[in-house]
DNA sequence: CGGACGATTCTCT
DNA sequence: GAGAATCGTCCGG
């Protein structure tokens, strides 16, 4: 099923870290969740830059989605930034875990994308003094592992995608898109089923 | 203020 | 595959 593709990396030889336009985050969900993949994905801090594409993310879908935190327009201290403009960063703890998304829809439609694995691409030493030493596909296959992998934290919540220190940075089109259901929501009625999980084909850093 | 609950990960079996 | 770890958020009392 995976574990067998060529890297994105291998692909093409070198990359510059060109953030993309607000215009970029507006638009279908389901539209972001696609062209997220492929993407740079990077993070700044004082140890240095660490970043990785895109190659896994899920589309949350406000008030229709039963799986989303925002379903039934719940609106929390947790879910405020959701309800903002799109290109906003939606950080929350799940267990002890930081997990990252891309707010999506206009103000007042509060949807996001999660970005559920990255391929590692810049600052590998410094993902691996974060995450401990461990096999390269472990390093960043899950949206609990890339945070810890790339710095992420809660002190991220609220910024803009759109510029340092955290930022979406223009990759290139995977080849093969994938489509399937979501992981980890057992327990969300039909809104298990959707088939709102994106990935790159073949890609061997995709959760699973 | 207490209890239930995860958009997870890691460690075994 | 199953089970534990582990803790902030949310909601009810």
């Amino acid at each position: 099923m995976k574990q067998t593709g060529k890297t994105l990396q291998s692909a093409s030889n070198s990359y510059s870290y060109k953030p993309v336009s607000d215009a970029f985050f507006h638009g279908p969900t389901l539209s972001l969740a696609r062209n997220l993949l492929g993407c740079l994905l990077v993070k700044e801090t004082e140890e240095g830059i660490a970043s990785g594409f895109i190659v896994e993310t899920e589309a949350y879908r406000g008030p229709l989605d039963r799986a989303a935190h925002s379903y039934n327009n719940r609106r929390t201290k947790r879910t405020e930034v959701m309800f903002a403009e799109p290109g906003r960063v939606y950080t929350y703890l799940m267990h002890t875990h930081c997990l990252v998304n891309v707010v999506s829809g206009e103000e007042g439609l509060p949807e996001a994308v999660l970005i559920r694995a990255v391929e590692p691409y810049d600052g590998i030493d410094l993902m691996m003094e974060r995450r401990g030493e461990m096999p390269m596909k472990n390093l960043t296959s899950g949206p609990g592992k890339l945070t810890k992998a790339l710095g992420i934290h809660m002190i991220d919540y609220g910024r803009r995608f759109d510029e340092p220190p955290l930022f979406i940075a223009h990759g290139f089109t995977p080849e093969k898109i994938a489509v399937g259901p979501r992981i980890g929501i057992p327990n969300s009625g039909e809104a298990k089923d959707y088939p709102w999980r994106f990935w790159v084909e073949g890609n061997p850093y995709v959760s699973r």
